[in-house]
DNA sequence: AGTATATACGATTATTTTAATCGTATATAC
DNA sequence: GTATATACGATTAAAATAATCGTATATACT
């Protein structure tokens, strides 16, 4: 519980590889992949991903493969989790509300006060504070 | 990602009871997995685990039940969380290192370092925070 | 003593979530 | 046109969680 995935894992090891050895030139998947041992089509999936939201550049074609493209320190974890996982809270209720145990549910309120302490948390917590 | 689990959940619900409910009189599981709609085995379980840790005391027999016989407010989260589903971090290697890549690996230290902060966290937060 | 109502708990099964792989399409440098 | 990349929907595998089963034990009450 309260673990990150291993699609989370992965993808900040990637994307601190990016930060050092991205700088002048693109790295591939292969690369990455083969240095860390992360399964290649998973890594191109989460790059793929990220590519989507604007926080890497794929590069097309023989030596293609992926750059950073928005600064590290301007992404919130929240978000990075977000683009990744989905909805960021300790229980579903906090975004969607189809529970059925929900007209008895005592610790609601309470579990979503603590949901936006951790927000809040890693809204503060950005990409760069793990990448550098 | 960083949910907490059903287990944790039927937990906090049940304390939340106890809390309220359970001053005077012990309180059955029958009692609670009804209300909440929770499976009654389960939560048993649950409850035992928290009674071994001695969080709350078992009466057993007809009128038995459970009661809660520590302060709540002494009780950290990261306690009772680990109670019930072991070492709580966002990484195993925060707590065991027989992890492969480990040679390769660039975000341990980061990551342990946001551990650190997430447990420190959780130290602050105390059960009463939820149940009341 | 016997019965009803509780908890205790190991073992198993079911379900859900997460991880990994497969197969095919597309882009592009040489 | 070929080699080397990414793109991505679909499927399968594995792991983690949730739920149930079956049996044992405790105890209040009659």
């Amino acid at each position: 519980m309260l673990k990150i995935t291993r699609k989370v894992e992965y993808a900040l090891i990637a994307m601190r590889h990016l930060q050092n050895e991205g700088k002048n030139k693109t790295v591939s998947v292969k690369e990455i992949s083969e240095k860390y041992s992360i399964p290649r089509q998973l890594l191109a999936k989460i790059l793929q991903k990220l590519g989507k939201h604007n926080i890497v550049k794929s590069i097309q074609g023989p030596a293609g493969g992926y750059k950073i493209i928005r600064k590290s320190s301007n992404i919130k974890m929240t978000n990075f989790f977000e683009i990744l996982e989905g909805p960021l809270g300790l229980m579903d209720c906090y975004f969607e509300s189809n529970c059925e145990q929900l007209n008895n549910c005592n610790i609601r309120i309470p579990i979503n006060r603590i949901n936006d302490n951790i927000r809040e948390m890693f809204n503060k917590l950005k990409l760069s504070d793990i990448t550098y």
